[in-house]
DNA sequence: TCGATTTTGTGAACGCATTCACAAGTGGCT
DNA sequence: AGCCACTTGTGAATGCGTTCACAAAATCGA
């Protein structure tokens, strides 16, 4: 079952993320990588060593929210701020304070009782975490509206991650100049995705093309990928999906929107404040 | 889901409708519908109208997939299809069967035993759910890279909703056309929320700004705001906030790419990851 | 050293969400 | 009419995630 979607609240849903949940390859990946047996009987093959156990078992939901932390975290050490406790950073970070100590947990306990966490340390151990020690490459697929903006903007490339190459399947776009790359066509994907060693795909393309891309990525070896067009993509097992669909996020928000007590007659006198 | 929530966690307030984030105010609502009492005792206030039973009890899981639910069945209806069986959109939507008849059945039942949904009748039934008969107006704060896409970008205006105003604070923007509007100085912000009934607010400006206009969006009464910067949003009970964060998304990605089994590539050999 | 104070880490309880599994209903066919 | 194939709607079971509540550290001051 390849599904996926988020939740926003899901997120998460989502989500759900915005939403909700995604899937990951499920619990087939830690049972083998658990196993010692070399993935080929070759000897050349490095052996897969043994995950640390403590993160074996983060939960999806704890993972969205360590990126949160994180990007508190980060602002907290530019301040020169030294030590936070679970309160303060729970408060910062918009959830419960045994949530984060839980969450935290996970990673192993790396705070000191009575006194609260180290900044500095629970930066390096989140980024370790998620990965994100090493620049992961992201290829952009669709330069059109969004994809444009996307590929200037700044949230991108600020951790983590650098955008490496552009792609689109308009011949029009294609040699265009965007924030330093120059756009190729998306059938060079292959090629693309073996230079850079792209790790993540972003499809930015309408709703229609955006299964082909997916396909496409895939064939490539992309097991990540991050979708902005409406559209539910089918990917095998193994293949992460993250959507983001800024339809659905308006559509949640009416729905509650629907649902507030509002005395009609245009915009509320009142209203909350 | 994904999840976002800039709201305390703290539970309902009575007197208030409230709807933090991801949770909204639970059996509160319901209750300060069923009982009479206006919300002032002037008796100016037009009391509330009272909602129908179904939709009193629709989970917030259930919300984000209902939207995913009808993008699907809108693109059956154009194909023609007037029927649908719970597997074929399940299907079609990336979900479990049973998941999308126990949502479904939380706004009544609207299948035929035997055949199955009715497409049209569903899509109305999902629109009228999730508040899309009327096209809430929406404001976007900030057109910077990502506004400026997202105040072009059709899926926006796809259903349900319509820009209705483009502001921003720096002066060298204001009077641009975009997209067919002229952007305005934020600081209209109240006249701007009161001539167009604006229901919800997009914030699409850098991070230091994000709270400074939430609050502003607030203060004029908007109560639905979807959030494009990367910083927790602190917002007062009953306003909804859903934020859509890239860099999260990003990192959740690098989470589950780092723990997948890649035999060649640089150098698997992350420690703890 | 000892007690007061603070804060973590976590077992247990709780609540929400998903999935299973099947009775109940529907239409078609003979 | 009666049987069969199909599909919904939903109680029950299961799983996941959050919150509570408290014992176990750790620091500080006297």
């Amino acid at each position: 079952m390849t599904d996926q979607h988020a939740a926003t609240p899901d997120d998460v849903v989502p989500g759900e993320s915005s939403a909700g949940g995604v899937r990951r390859a499920r619990a087939a990946i830690g049972r083998a990588v658990r196993s010692t047996l070399p993935t080929r009987s070759g000897g050349d093959v490095r052996e897969v060593r043994e995950v640390r156990p403590a993160s074996r078992a983060v939960p999806e939901a704890t993972v969205a929210r360590l990126a949160v932390y994180l990007r508190v975290l980060s602002v907290l050490a530019e301040q020169g701020v030294v030590t936070v406790s679970s309160e303060e950073l729970a408060t910062a970070a918009g959830v419960n304070s045994a949530n984060l100590r839980k969450d935290l947990s996970h990673l192993g306990s790396y705070g000191t009782r009575g006194v609260g966490y180290d900044v500095a340390v629970l930066v390096e151990r989140i980024e370790n975490t998620l990965g994100l020690t090493r620049r992961l490459a992201v290829a952009l697929v669709g330069v059109g509206n969004l994809g444009h903006a996307l590929a200037g903007y700044g949230g991108f490339t600020t951790r983590g991650f650098h955008i490496a190459a552009l792609l689109d399947a308009d011949p029009k776009r294609i040699g265009e100049k965007i924030a330093g790359l120059v756009v190729r066509h998306v059938d060079e994907l292959p090629e693309v995705v073996a230079e850079f060693d792209i790790a993540i795909g972003v499809i930015a393309t309408p709703a229609h093309a955006a299964q082909a891309v997916c396909d496409q990525l895939v064939d490539c070896g992309v097991t990540s990928i991050l979708n902005f067009a409406p559209t539910v993509l089918v990917v095998p097992d193994g293949v992460d999906v993250r959507k983001v669909d800024l339809a659905i996020e308006l559509q949640i928000l009416s729905f509650h929107e629907q649902r507030k007590i509002r005395p009609i007659g245009g915009n509320a006198l009142e209203g909350v404040g």
